[in-house]
DNA sequence: CTATGGATTCGCT
DNA sequence: GCGAATCCATAGA
């Protein structure tokens, strides 16, 4: 059922970043619901990880990082665009993953009209974030039962898994810890 | 209290 | 490919 996403999100970070590959991420009802499979995540760990926001421990900004798995963390990047992330682990963890890209798959029209363009609705975290409508105030929310919602793979997920190093960050670059989704078709 | 930095995106050359 | 725009929390004195 719906704890599917919460056993997934009680594994590793790295294995919850890469079982989380697929997923769909949808947000908003009706003829405003939009949706995109999940083509590129980051895995960001605790204390131990450096380039994570709770490496320095919990503060006001990140604390819905250290909430219980299936929480949504928003957090703002440079003042400007708006990153959202699964939490994983159990509360007081502090680890997460960051959904960096998706593929539109419902409400396309309605990301185009959000974004204001019709390239590149989903495929960096704050273009995400638009094209999905989350902001600050979903951070905290549930991802099982919340306005943001994550729901599992149809079918099987086609395509391939790439690791690589994340990005944007100065820090720890030498873990690969981002998850791509090679897709059969594109 | 003041200074600095960040998991980004967009536009121009 | 490179630089600018912009908000808030943390660190230091």
């Amino acid at each position: 059922m719906s704890d599917g996403l919460v056993e997934l999100l009680c594994r590793p970070v790295t294995e919850a970043a890469i079982g989380l590959l697929g997923w769909r991420l949808q947000s908003g009802e009706g003829s405003a619901t939009t949706e995109v499979v999940l083509t590129e995540v980051e895995a960001y760990g605790g204390a131990s990880d450096p380039a994570s926001h709770a490496y320095r421990g919990k503060t006001n900004r990140n604390a819905s990082m250290f909430l219980e798995a299936g929480a949504l963390y928003v957090y703002r990047s440079c003042g400007i665009h708006w990153c959202a992330n699964a939490v994983v682990g159990p509360v007081g963890e502090g680890a997460a993953v960051l959904l960096r890209a998706g593929k539109p798959t419902k409400g396309r029209t309605v990301m185009e009209s959000r974004r204001g363009r019709q390239d590149h609705l989903a495929d960096g975290p704050g273009k995400l974030c638009q094209a999905m409508s989350i902001d600050g105030t979903h951070d905290g929310t549930s991802l099982v039962d919340g306005p943001i919602r994550l729901v599992p793979p149809d079918g099987r997920a086609d395509g391939f898994v790439t690791a690589s190093p994340r990005i944007g960050i100065s820090r720890a670059t030498d873990r690969l810890w981002r998850f791509s989704l090679g897709s059969t078709d594109s």
